[in-house]
This record gives structure tokens, sequence and C-alpha cells, in this order.
DNA sequence: TTCTTTTGTGCAATCGATAGCATGAAAATG
DNA sequence: CATTTTCATGCTATCGATTGCACAAAAGAA
């Protein structure tokens, strides 16, 4: 029936040595579009050839090029990743949901970048190279230049965390509200020199959850909280705890927000080395969740942000997008959550904010 | 000269809006051979046109389809990335090494896996649907079923800081000689009571260097260093730092090794928080290496991976192996180096080892 | 001036999968 | 029994880029 492999004529595998359509189509003695239909299981197909054909598939170990699928479909199952400073665990966190919710969907995450510096010209080229269906960004500036070249080319694209400015759509935290709602109860349990250690000035969440803070506190009738830091580091909020612990006891804050968890560890390490008593004499608050925080040496108190979430509602808005659907840019806030840990002194019971 | 879209004909853009070589070839009125070889630098083609298409190339925002190009090229340029836990900054660490090196040689990383747990089926798959080049695995049990896709089609596998058992090259840190390093140097401080916390045990780092650590100790004449843990988590290095406070003092180990530097940690946290005196009672060090470890609270003394040198090293594997050379599977093996933090006390000058 | 060589381009096939249209056979209808 | 439908499949073009081969025109050799 099969003639098997004389070397000369038509070998039944390509070069790659990996089974084809047209491969099994010879082996079944068929049309490459019927083994096209009856893998992807197209009711034309009747069920005897249907089934042969899954069989010799099964049999060759196939596996459709996705590649030359994409080519005629139009559509690469691919999403381009941008991720910030992966030291921030924040960033890892995020990155191992996204993995696992674009699989979830059928997409593939094609690593473009990660880290601090801005994003190579090459780099940023892979996503039309590769022509990715949608791009997930995470990143501060290096966003910039990746977001104009989607813009251009018209990749839907969804900052995770970031607010964007000129093109795409986001999902973040309500950081404005996150930071309120700290001071809030900061406020009312009584503290009344709060200060705030920020991040890069240059990036929304930093900025807005400052601000969140500074209001609540001078709304209620108290000067505008000190601010300190201004880069998002561990070491950075070290540097800012050694600054708080070394002023004159009548000046230093009772309370400190870390706009990110990473800076208010900092923070704590400095103050527990200086030796000033965490909550007693300071609080120390945070913002972002991130498991270490969580950890005893910390045990933060913090707003976490719904990162699961988060990562559901930016695949959400980019499947949209993708589909072609013509929506208007959007920004999706998702409020966090409050984890009460040993690290400051709180009013007994939440208030909904 | 150029006919402005008539919107009937033959259109200058194609389905996707993009620009192809045959839009480019139309509007430069040459053949869509001319324009590939102009663009790919091919001496034939003479300089004008060369320019001429360059410049057209240039306005239209062209960029090459990489996925029709790897359909008769053969080479995708992507590389399988999986990732095991990244609440391990160890992995984040790699990752951002990995993206940064594969990107210095034009190539990209698909993300097909990161955290714990195994790897599911259908993301294995998309190993062999995108035609990756190359794969590059870091964790441990996951590794299997992915390994095994990568056998049976033919895929380079490289396995960093896990030594392959079945097929694939590998690249580690000497491990074992990292743990004997240390045991090497707790002795010669004096030490005589060496615990170990192990990792999880199925993974060959944790055993190695626990193996590593216990010959050294058993070498000179000494008990078999206690072991505790069995999973790499801080934790887990929490539970055994708290285990080991809770021992009646003369029992109570002099020096502890934790196999990665996550375990360290949650030694340290632990002991401090039992106040027992870190490295005055007790000395601690890991191995890893990681950011987190070297910062003011932990100070960890460690045996830091070379952590570029195995990724490049790495890649290297790969890329023999993707040029067709017929090479033997191989282990390289590389030399951590020592980091004297404050967390132990040992022996004014390193010994070579 | 004629024949050979070089040079620059075009034609057409290819990679692997998909989808529109065509076709032959079987089934249903009159 | 003739005819219209239905059904299962095959043929072929397509996606975008690359490449072997053919083929003119220009340059060199005789």
């Amino acid at each position: 029936m099969k003639e098997l492999s004389s070397p000369g004529p038509a070998a039944a595998l390509p070069r790659s040595g990996r089974a084809t359509v047209a491969s099994l189509a010879r082996k079944a003695g068929v049309a490459t579009s019927t083994v096209s239909r009856a893998l992807r299981n197209d009711p034309r197909i009747s069920p005897e050839v249907r089934e042969r054909i899954a069989a010799l598939a099964m049999a060759a170990g196939y596996t459709p090029n996705i590649l030359a699928r994409s080519l005629v479909g139009g559509q690469s199952g691919l999403i381009g990743l941008v991720l910030g400073p992966v030291e921030n665990p924040f960033y890892a966190e995020l990155m191992q949901k996204a993995v696992t919710q674009a699989a979830a969907r059928g997409w593939r995450l094609l690593l473009l970048h990660a880290g601090p510096g801005p994003i190579e010209d090459a780099t940023a080229e892979a996503l039309l190279q590769y022509r990715v269906d949608g791009c997930l960004i995470t990143s501060a500036e290096l966003s910039s230049r990746a977001a104009a070249i989607c813009a251009a080319n018209k990749v839907p694209l969804v900052m995770v965390n970031r607010v964007a400015w000129e093109h795409g759509s986001a999902v973040s935290c309500d950081n404005h509200a996150a930071g309120a709602l700290l001071a809030d109860l900061l406020l009312r349990a009584g503290h009344r020199r709060l200060a705030v250690v920020t991040g890069n000035p240059t990036t929304s969440t930093s900025t807005e959850r400052a601000e969140g803070f500074a209001r609540q506190v001078v709304a209620a009738g108290l000067p505008r909280p000190r601010s300190l830091g201004g880069d998002n580091s561990h070491a950075m909020g070290y540097r800012a705890g050694q600054e708080i612990a070394a002023l004159p006891p009548e000046e230093r804050p009772d309370a400190v927000l870390g706009v990110s968890d990473i800076l208010a560890m900092g923070v704590l390490d400095a103050l527990r080395e200086a030796g000033i008593a965490v909550p007693d004499a300071i609080s120390v608050v945070g913002i972002d969740g991130i498991g270490p925080a969580r950890r005893p040496p910390y045990n933060l108190t913090t707003v976490a942000q719904p990162l699961e979430a988060m990562v559901e509602r930016g695949l959400d808005l980019l499947q949209d997008r993708m589909k072609g659907v013509p929506r208007a840019e959007e920004v999706v806030l998702l409020r966090g959550t409050l984890i009460r840990g040993r690290s400051a002194r709180l009013p007994e019971e939440a208030a909904g904010a």
C-alpha cells in the first residue's frame, strides 16, 4: 500500500525532518487541504478520513508550524512583553501571572526587554518583525519608544501598572486611592508627622501614590508630608530610612509611606539598624503587596495591587483590540486591598474608602 | 510618476497595511527579488537601485516579516525560555541576563513558562509550533517533559543551573566545589558543629551543594552535618532557622549553610528574630549571590554564581548546536566567586580551592 | 565587428498552512 | 429514471520573503 521510502522521488519527510501537512497528505494519499481540514476538525471531512489522518499525525508527531499559519492567518499568537527592572519582585510576579494567563488564552509571550535601561531599537523592532498581535508594557521611560512603534503600526498596546500618555490603553491600580487610603488610616491612628519616600518622579505610579497620600494629609489640615527618595529601589529606601533616623526626634516623622514595597522595605531595614522601633516609634507602610514584604522580618502593612486581575484586564483589553473591535483607548483602574502587617499602627477596623 | 492610489487595481499596501517586499517592488518598479536582495545588501544589486529601494523602505517603515523569512530560512530566531519559580530572585536575574545576551546575538526569547508547577503540555508544544531554534531551561521537574519534546524533535537544549539527565547540555556553577569551599572556610575559622539547609532534594543544585559541603566536613573528621529543609524557599529557611534556634545551645550548630541564598536569608531572619547573634553565635552562609542577599539586613556571605558567564556559555552551547555542528552533549561547570559578607566568621584571606 | 564574459534583474519555485472554488459521486427529490 | 442537492475532496492561489536559474544588456577579448 504505502511505498516505503525509496530514497529518490517523494520522501515523506520535508527538509526539517518534521512532519508537515504535505508529508501527511502524501502518506494518507489525500490532498494537503484535506489534511488541514481534518486536523482542524472541519465537519466537511468524513469521520474515517479524519481519524486516519489524526492517527497518522499522531504517529508522525506532527505539530503545525505556527509561523506558516500566521503568514496566511495574519495572527501570530505572540504578545510582546516589555518588563521593568526585575530586581523589583513586583515585575517578576507580574511576569509569572502574564505567562500563565496568556497561555490560557493560547498566546505566547515574546520577551522583548527586561530591566531598567532604555529598550534598544533592535529590540523594539522585533515587535514588528515577529508581527506580535499585541504588546504588554510595564516599564517606564523605555515604553516611550516601544509605544511609538506600536502606535505607528497599529499594534494594540496595553500598559500595566503604568498610565499611558500618548498611545495605548492601560491597566493600573488606583494609586491615588491607595495613597489616600493609607494616609487616612495613619491619620486616624493618630499619626501627625507624615513623610513619603518616592520612586522615580517620572513614573505615574510613584507620583500618583505620593499625591494621593499628600492630598489626604493636607486635607486633614496638616502640612504637606516631607518627601524623600527619588528612585525606586531598596537602596534608596534604605538611604531615606537613614535620613529619617538621623533627624532629631522632634522633627522625625511618626509615619512613613514608601510608595512601593521595595522602598518601604529599605526604610524598615534602615530604621531597624538605627534601633528605631517599628511601629512604636514610626509606622511604615508600602504599596504593591510583593511577596518578600510579607515575610517575617518585614511584615509590611501595604496596599496590595490586584495583580491577577490587572493582568486579566490587561489581556482583555488587548484581546478586544486584536479582534479589530474599534475601541477607544481606555484606562482601567483597579482598587488595591489593604494588607495589615505589623509595620504600622492602624485603627482596628479598616474603613471603606 | 507614481500613480497615487486609485482605489481599484494594484494598491501598494497589502492586507495588513504594513509594507512588504511586494509593495516596495511595485513602488520601485522592480521585482520582489530585487527588493529582497537590495535590502540584504547583496553586491549584485547596483548601488543606485539599492539606495532607491532603501529610501523607499525607510519611507514606508518597512520591517521584514520574520515569520515569512523563517518559513524559507528554517530558522525562527526564537529561543524557548523555561524559567523556574521567579519568586527566587535568582531566576529573575538570570532572565534579565538571558534577554540581553540573546538580543545581542539577534535572538528573541519565547517565554514559555515561569513559576513552580509542571509545564503544561500545550506550553511545551508551543516550543515546536513556533519552531524555536533552541531552548533554555532553568527549571527542575518540569524540564523533564520539555526536554523529552526537545529530544524527540532535535531541538538543541541547554539547561542552566541544572544538570541534564537524559538529554541536552548544561551549564552550571560548580556546586560541589562551592559547598566544599564554604565548608573549608568555615572549618578553618574554627566552626565545628555544621548544619545544612537543603532545597528540593530532586534538584541537582541542592544535592550537589549539600554534598560538597558534607564531604568536606566529614573529611575533616567531623560528623556529617545535620540536614534540615527540603524545599527551596524563604519560608523553609525560616522554619529551619527556628528549629535551629530552638535547639539546646550545646546541640546548636555554630555554622549553617543554606544551599541557596533564599534559604540562608530565611535562616538569618529566624535567627535574628530569636535573638541569636550572627555571626557571633552562628555563622550563616549561602550560595547564589542574589541581589537581596547583599543588602544591609542580610549582608550574606555567599558564593556567587557567575550568572553572566553562565548565560553566555549557555547561549554558546546553543549556538554551536543550532549551526548544526554535531557535538556531543556537554556539561560546563563554572566556578563561583566568594562574596564575604558579615553573616559568617571566616579566615582572613580566602584560600584558592 | 563578432564572440565571450561580466553584471544587474526578473521569473518562478519554495517554505507550510489555509481557504475559495471546482468537481465527482452519492443521495434525495420530482 | 432524470434531475437537483448534498457531501467529501481535490486543485490552486495566497501569505511574505528568499533563492536558483535564466536572460538581457554592457563590457571585455579576439
